[in-house]
DNA sequence: CCATCTTTGTGCACGCGTTCACAAAGACAT
DNA sequence: ATGTCTTTGTGAACGCGTGCACAAAGATGG
């Protein structure tokens, strides 16, 4: 039933790895920085450290989008820029409205980032009408009820929630059923869609858990002799009382 | 030299997939919903549903903590809560600083979330002056000069940048001076650590641009034959004028 | 105690993503 | 024109993650 799919499974649109898409807006942005400072052009190598990842995985990448590079000179910066941006679908105008207008919410209608690219805040929402009509980011705060004739005025194909996880999923589905495709999920909620809707979801929480996960491995590495790496840097967290296996919780499954 | 090494290469600690790691918070939460609804057992099928994950893999995945669950019964749930929380680290104290308090910064330092799982706002940190002593979701706001000294006081490995990009690496070489081992970062920038430092990113303006791409995939999807799916509620955005490969830039390349 | 039924735990195969390593391609100097 | 040097583009191998499908395990009823 397709409920709360995040990365979609292998539809591969046309042959660009998802893995390629997720890294086409990190080279976007190391590339407009060159661009900033006029650098005509740019080796695999070097943007390839600029971005953060290995050179050769740049240039399978790139690969995918076509053969933009010159051998033994390397990339046209502006060239690539502007493919790049095609292929991600920035040189149009994406309409994009936020439905939460709590601290979260207000915090992206702010946020600069969103009308660099090609997106543009049509529209916040809130179901608080004590909210209605105050001005978010230069931009009043319009009432739920109004939810489906903004999305179908404006073809608002984006939509963000920043609402409390108990009303995710019910403005999931009005954002759905109004027509909206695309749904970035800042809910601590899985979100069921029906299919070909994208969801991605943006969970402070998880990534906290993960990286606590990794830290309590960097603490206490007593038993099982070190499988090499973990070299320095490591605070010595004195109290680790935390047995790897030793006591039980108060209460025993059956 | 490891710069902006997001997800750890293969490292794998114990044998506990980093993909495992990653879900296993989707389903603490999900156990913890049916924990407080009282119910004493689970089947994976269930919570599998409830986690919007593959109910083979949520299986492998507990496979992967011990055989924690009754075969012909299904998993007990308060038994699993605790631990999975305990292989999450989650059982400790994690002090945690918030760099940055904007807009972003507020919104997190209120997020309730933190607190609810091992996890204490210990600080909150700005450059700005006129912040300094301000509360902040209840805590007062501290001063950058003093970031080294909170960190060291306060034992605290976790720290989140919420400052603009331009600030976010020399915020985040200090954290690292000063003993932080995970970094969430909030900043559009990748950031460089040494070895042993964990950073995981959280990036709206990418999320935003893959979302993008694939709504720009199901609006214009002239030539070749569809693939099969794709099939209903798609708007058919008629000012299709984004030829496949046909205009080509102001700028080209040599 | 035995039969049946449910649900776990996992062997296996497959596909995606990453990385290495190198041949091909073009720039540039002589 | 030819040779050298740089850098791209990619074939191939490897490893991780996923999902199927099934045997093993235990609960439950007679």
């Amino acid at each position: 039933m397709a409920t709360g799919r995040t990365h979609r499974p292998a539809t591969r649109s046309r042959g660009i790895p998802e893995a390629t898409v997720a890294r086409l807006p990190l080279y976007l942005r190391a590339l407009t920085a060159l661009s900033e400072r006029s650098v005509p052009t740019v080796s695999s190598e070097e943007l390839a450290a600029a971005a953060g990842v290995n050179s050769a995985k740049l240039r399978k990448d790139f690969s995918y989008l076509g053969s933009y590079g010159t051998r033994g000179v390397g990339y046209d910066v502006e060239y690539l820029v502007y493919q790049i941006s095609r292929e991600l679908g920035l040189t149009q105008d994406w309409p994009v409205v936020i439905v939460g207008i709590g601290n979260l919410g207000a915090a992206l209608a702010n946020y600069g980032g969103f009308a660099s690219r090609g997106f543009r805040v049509a529209a916040l929402i809130d179901a608080d009408p004590g909210l209605t009509g105050k001005p978010v980011a230069g931009i009043p705060v319009q009432h739920t009820d109004d939810l489906e004739k903004i999305i179908k005025d404006d073809r608002v194909s984006i939509g963000v929630i920043a609402t409390p996880a108990g009303a995710a999923q019910q403005v999931c589905d009005r954002l759905v059923a109004a027509g909206v495709t695309s749904i970035l999920n800042f809910a601590p909620t899985v979100l069921s869609v029906p299919d070909g809707v994208d969801v991605r979801k943006v969970d402070l929480s998880i990534e906290l858990q993960i990286l606590a996960f990794h830290e309590q491995r960097k603490s206490g590495e007593e038993t099982a002799a070190g499988d090499g790496a973990l070299p320095a840097a490591v605070t010595p967290r004195d109290d680790a009382d935390q047995g790897p296996d030793g006591d039980v919780p108060a209460v025993m499954p059956a």
